[in-house]
RNA sequence: CGGGGCAUAGCGAAGCUUGGUAUCGCGCUACUUUUGGGAAGUAGAGAUCGAGAGUUCGAAUCUCUCUGCCCCGACCA
């Protein structure tokens, strides 16, 4: 008998995701401020984790971090032709300062291509100089016009590199380096979320790249959430913004950039993608809380006791485990029981006087509620326990996903079978259309190319709107 | 941005049709008894009824405008 109340997954998912946002305490609505959140303690928790995962990464594959401007003028949106035609719709404006109107006004940065690019045209001089690789942290702002928490708000936070490289060849390396090495890397083993590695098609390309590569990962209604993007530019930005260096061969050349990026959308995705009705799912290596202690006691003198024997345990958890001592006497234990699960804590630890007098504590599993997950264990090596439960829950996680993934992909070979695969999940499908093809796919289905999979059929098909033979497949999806 | 719905205490709701300054449950505060799966009693605190304007002797209630949220579409990380 849940207090908060959370909308059953099967009932209505839309619902289901606001209400476990509430439960878990994550996020807030700025009702002041059209379409943006507040990040509330919870939820920003969970972000510094990714951050630090990410961080650590992109930093060990040769980035550093840098920060510019949130203003950009508005002249040097309009310098690439199909960049200024993408966001365009999207862009926050300033036009006066302190009721002075602006000759040129700024634009909030939707993204940083552009006045990056203008920076990196004065830093490269010489081929030595590449290749300029640079993370950055920062918020953007896009004007959207139906929002969700996390998933879709105007103001979010995200990271975006940008690199700079002497060849195609190079730039393209980059690319995909980062989509396999740091995006999936962390998505699959810190989000314990299974992704989908392929190209974008023309029509769901970054505006302004030459190719953008996705990663992404199956909801648990079987939509698709776009995770990551990464991008090869080409040399339309370096041209737009006169990004040149001397190469060794004397000739100025303009040089060939990427961009990639992921947002706190990821944090929507980790909550779609595990949570139950019960509340909120935290994969362990992310979970701010890894292990909660419930200290168990019906007066002061138990009290002392129990909160002494839950010092002596969690000594020896210090640096091991991220863990929090529940020691408030004004709740019950049945109710921090609930409280912990609703905010999805991969881990809970009772100790009562029975335990005590019997040298053993209750251990409860998130991602199994109720009985089946909780078991007694000797207090013996339980620190060892639960280190090593905490990697089963992170891989339970990740292959409960995976599975349902694979259940929900279907090979479809006309019309028809994409209809009914794309209400469950991914649809798989030979494919040889055209922008117009998926414009009317789009239409009538509510379904586009998610992706190009990096995985191929070595055997060819006949396209499922042309009939042409042709040897590539896509994974057709609804998508948030 | 189009279509539909909603906005009353921290949360969820009643009251609105037929105008007379607000009610209930949960939560909150204090005390007492409780505490191994969301405890109970008693006594309290808490609301200029989303904002602004209008009609009226009088507006939560009627009218208009705005803002925000939810759902369905189109657009997007």
């Amino acid at each position: 008998m849940p207090k908060d109340i959370i909308t059953p997954r099967d009932k209505d998912y839309s619902q289901w995701y606001l209400d476990v946002i509430k439960a878990a305490d994550l996020a807030d609505y700025a009702e002041v401020v059209r379409g943006c959140i507040v990040f509330k303690p919870n939820g920003y928790a969970i972000w510094e984790h990714i951050q630090k995962a990410l961080d650590e990464r992109i930093k060990e594959t040769g980035h550093v971090n840098a920060y510019f401007p949130l203003l950009i003028p508005k002249s040097f949106i309009t310098k690439e032709a199909e960049h200024v035609e993408g966001f365009a719709p999207e862009l926050f404006e300033i036009s006066s300062i302190g009721g002075d109107v602006l000759a040129d006004p700024y634009v909030i940065r939707p993204t940083s291509e552009t006045i990056i690019g203008h920076f990196y045209a004065q830093w490269i001089n010489s081929w030595r100089d590449l290749p300029l690789l640079i993370n950055q942290w920062a918020n953007v702002m896009r004007h959207e016009k139906r929002t969700r928490p996390f998933l879709r708000t105007a103001e979010f936070l995200w990271q975006e590199g940008h690199t700079v490289h002497a060849t195609e060849e190079d730039a393209e390396r980059e690319t995909l380096m980062i989509l396999n090495d740091v995006y999936t890397d962390f998505v699959e083993n810190e989000m314990a979320l299974p992704v989908l590695r392929g190209r974008k098609t023309e029509k769901e390309k970054f505006a302004g790249a030459l190719r953008t590569y996705t990663i992404e990962a199956m909801m648990q209604d079987g939509r698709s959430l776009q995770a990551g993007t990464s991008h090869n530019l080409g040399q339309n930005f370096a041209k737009a913004f006169d990004i040149t260096y001397l190469d060794k061969d004397n000739t100025l050349k303009h040089a060939w950039t990427t961009s990639w990026g992921v947002t706190t959308r990821l944090i929507g995705a980790l909550i779609m993608a595990h949570s139950d009705d019960e509340g909120l799912i935290i994969p362990p290596r992310l979970a701010p809380i890894q292990v909660v202690l419930v200290p168990i006691f019906k007066n002061d003198s138990e009290r002392a006791i129990a909160l002494e024997a839950a010092a002596k345990l969690t000594a020896q958890w210090k640096g091991k485990i991220r863990f929090k001592v529940d020691d408030r006497d004004y709740v019950s234990p049945g109710f921090k029981y609930n409280e912990w699960e609703t905010r999805g804590v991969p881990i809970r630890v009772e100790l009562g006087p029975r335990d005590i007098e019997k040298n053993t504590v209750a251990v409860a599993r998130r991602d199994m509620p109720g009985k089946a997950g909780k078991v007694f264990v000797s207090q013996e090596s339980l620190t060892e326990y639960l280190v090593e439960l905490l990697e089963t829950i992170q891989k339970a996680l990740f292959d409960r996903a995976f599975q349902f993934r694979a259940d929900h992909t279907f090979d479809v070979s006309n019309l028809e079978e994409l209809k009914v695969a794309v209400d469950q999940g991914f649809a798989r499908a030979y494919w040889a259309g055209t922008t117009e093809d998926e414009d009317r796919i789009q239409t009538e289905f509510k379904a586009t190319v998610r992706a190009i999979p990096f995985d191929q059929p070595t055997q060819s098909g006949r396209c499922i709107v042309t009939g042409v033979e042709t040897t590539q497949q896509v994974i057709l999806a609804r998508a948030y």
